[in-house]
DNA sequence: AACTATTGGTTGTAATTGTAACTAACAAGC
DNA sequence: GCTTGTTAGTTACAATTACAACCAATAGTT
């Protein structure tokens, strides 16, 4: 197992983001998969109304950056589970506000809890130096656009 | 746009990471897929064995947190667009030692240099000291383990 | 009103991934 | 030599995702 090349997997960002991004989302995953059987869209999708109140599923792809047929589906899934309803608006029934009823409500304070205590104990494992620049650093990340996700 | 809750997508790090992680995927993506038509785990592949050379999937495997399914596939898809070739080992014929052609070491430097860039640029964005403690977080992270991935 | 363009959202279908079951080689105990 | 167990790797099939085409509502133009 020598080393061949200037280069290594190991210093490569893309490849240590994504490594470190799938152990989190694999380890979360138990929570809203194994208590609620929920795919990861549909976790994102009622933290984000649950966070920020009512809205439409075109500004949910705004803020949380998902395609809008992964929110349609999303949506229609939440709708089956009983965890959020749909009103469709009187002056443009293109749009559609989505609310999260009360057992959504349970569900996302049971989460959103579970994701408190997750990102605390992530957190724990460095300085609150470290933590606050991997913050900054990531945010930075994420504005590395390529283009078409507006949807 | 309200916040309702005491907690934010924005500082949730699984969420941070994975939106972090998918821009720079993304990105990326363009070199491996827009020329050469390969997928993710193909290029990582490509991308281990050019890195440390001639290996077993198995070793791949363990290398780059890949499931063995996973680096089968991406084995037959590099074979077929003859990047590399197998030799089976006398001594144990369940093992196949991976190996680039010339083709594979030509399209391996063409990438890791496009990488290097990449990261380079990517990494400009920050101070060298924010670089090395990201890298130490990401590092860190990566070890959240979730127990099977040995396959 | 009729005609075209745009927008919010859905659906169909192909591509990709995950999971489990499987095969072929080898190893160990008897 | 004949079980029984492991290991490296493959394959089959279900689940998920991506992409493009679509539909209905509205806006803008004439």
């Amino acid at each position: 197992m020598r080393r061949d090349s200037e280069f290594d997997p190991q210093h490569f960002l893309p490849y240590l983001l994504n490594q470190a991004a799938e152990a989190l989302s694999l380890e979360f995953q138990k929570h809203y998969r194994g208590q609620y059987g929920m795919l990861r869209t549909e976790w994102r999708v009622l933290f984000h109304l649950g966070c920020y109140g009512d809205m439409t599923a075109k500004e949910i792809c705004g803020q949380a950056r998902l395609h809008k047929t992964k929110v349609s589906r999303a949506v229609a899934a939440l709708q089956a589970k009983r965890f959020l309803t749909r009103r469709e608006l009187e002056r443009d029934r293109r749009h559609a506000v989505l609310q999260l009823t009360a057992q959504g409500r349970r569900v996302f304070a049971d989460l959103s809890g579970a994701a408190h205590a997750f990102d605390t104990e992530v957190r724990a494992s460095m300085t609150p130096d470290e933590a606050e620049i991997l913050h900054r650093c990531l945010i930075r990340i994420s504005g590395f656009e390529t283009a078409q996700r507006t949807g």
